[in-house]
DNA sequence: TGGTCTGTACCAACCAGTCGGTACATACTT
DNA sequence: AAGTATGTACCGACTGGTTGGTACAGACCA
């Protein structure tokens, strides 16, 4: 039983593992699903018994991107309620510019290419989409609310306009340096971004 | 010859105006050439009279889009010296947010879409797409400078970074609003824009 | 007549998805 | 304990349809 469990775990996996690796700088469609069994080893019956079809196993890679970024960039950004919360939307930023620079401005943004890729041509994954990119902007919005209350941000700025403009801004950024393949641009961008936010800030301490 | 010319500039552009057309909504791979001529009702045999291949049609459809664009939103915006650079960059602004909201948030940007798809897996498009954006830059640039030496703009500020700060921001406010089928998150991205600009206005005239 | 066009039949490669079948561990009988 | 049945995990050949691309015959026009 334990190893029937374990052999599960360790082919979805693997499956899951090159699927995620391929469709990041291929695309959804770029990705074939023979591409994917190539790449993890595995039959294409075996595939078939865990996924019943390429749109769930899309599904389940865009869970995982999600999960992965809300787990290792965003969460540990935000979690910290002790620091201040500017301090952690700049930090939450150079994690998003640091993700880059070591992807060598190669993949871009999982969510974003998705986003880009099947918004117009596949319901279910932009709806999917729409609540990924709505749970991160309230991250932020939540943060720049705080530094209102709080007295470091302008009580005057709309924070969930505010929090719409980063998420926007740095998708598009990030799009920018993955054309470019300068990570520069990253940096300019997120420098202009932490800029902005110092216009609405004002000097009071957490 | 002028019939002939004719002839062949119909049935080229019908091609093309088909391609394009299908090309912005379902991308260059969730395109297939039976698409295309379908759509447009040419024949095979006369497609690839006319290209080589797809991604000869890819190019030309690109060398249209970036035309399009060249001619309609940023010529237009940046032609007139007269206009207060400032204000030639307002219209421009409120030019890419008006062709979003006339196409109801579907298709997003073209350039952002190959950027998008093609820059990780074709570095032909990757190059092209890249002279694009800078070219655009580019106008920006000039128009941010200008505000400069005449004094609506503080001189301070990196008009070239504050230019690719607007391509990114604009990119990724498409790109946002094609996801969530909201054209507000555009107005208000532009609308932060708008706002950043202000804060390096300085009260002089042009 | 000879180049410029155009439609049709065709191709191999590839696509997502299905199929029949195998190996093997466990559970249920008797 | 032996025999039977069941569920899980896996394979690779195969299917129907689509892909980008070619071959070629004929039509149109100069």
């Amino acid at each position: 039983m334990t190893t029937s469990v374990r052999a599960e775990k360790h082919t979805r996996e693997q499956i899951l593992d090159a699927a995620t690796r391929l469709m990041h700088v291929s695309g959804y469609r770029g990705t074939s699903l023979d591409d994917v069994l190539r790449e993890s080893g595995v039959g294409k019956g075996n595939f078939y018994y865990y996924f019943k079809s390429k749109e769930e196993l899309g599904y389940a890679i865009l869970d995982r991107i999600v999960r992965g970024f809300v787990e290792r960039t965003l969460e540990p950004s935000f979690a910290d309620p002790s620091r201040p919360p500017l301090d952690r939307i700049h930090r939450f930023l150079d994690g998003v510019l640091e993700t880059q620079r070591q992807r060598n401005c190669v993949g871009g943004c999982p969510m974003g290419n998705l986003a880009s890729e099947l918004s117009d041509v596949h319901e279910g994954f932009r709806q999917r989409l729409a609540e990924i990119f709505t749970h991160w902007r309230e991250r932020l919005t939540g943060a720049l609310r705080e530094a209102q209350s709080n007295g470091s941000l302008a009580p005057a700025c709309d924070a969930g306009r505010l929090a719409q403009f980063l998420v926007a801004s740095l998708e598009g950024a990030i799009l920018m340096s993955k054309v470019t393949k300068e990570i520069q641009v990253m940096e300019m961008c997120v420098g202009e971004l932490k800029a902005y936010l110092a216009h609405y800030t004002t000097g009071a301490p957490a």
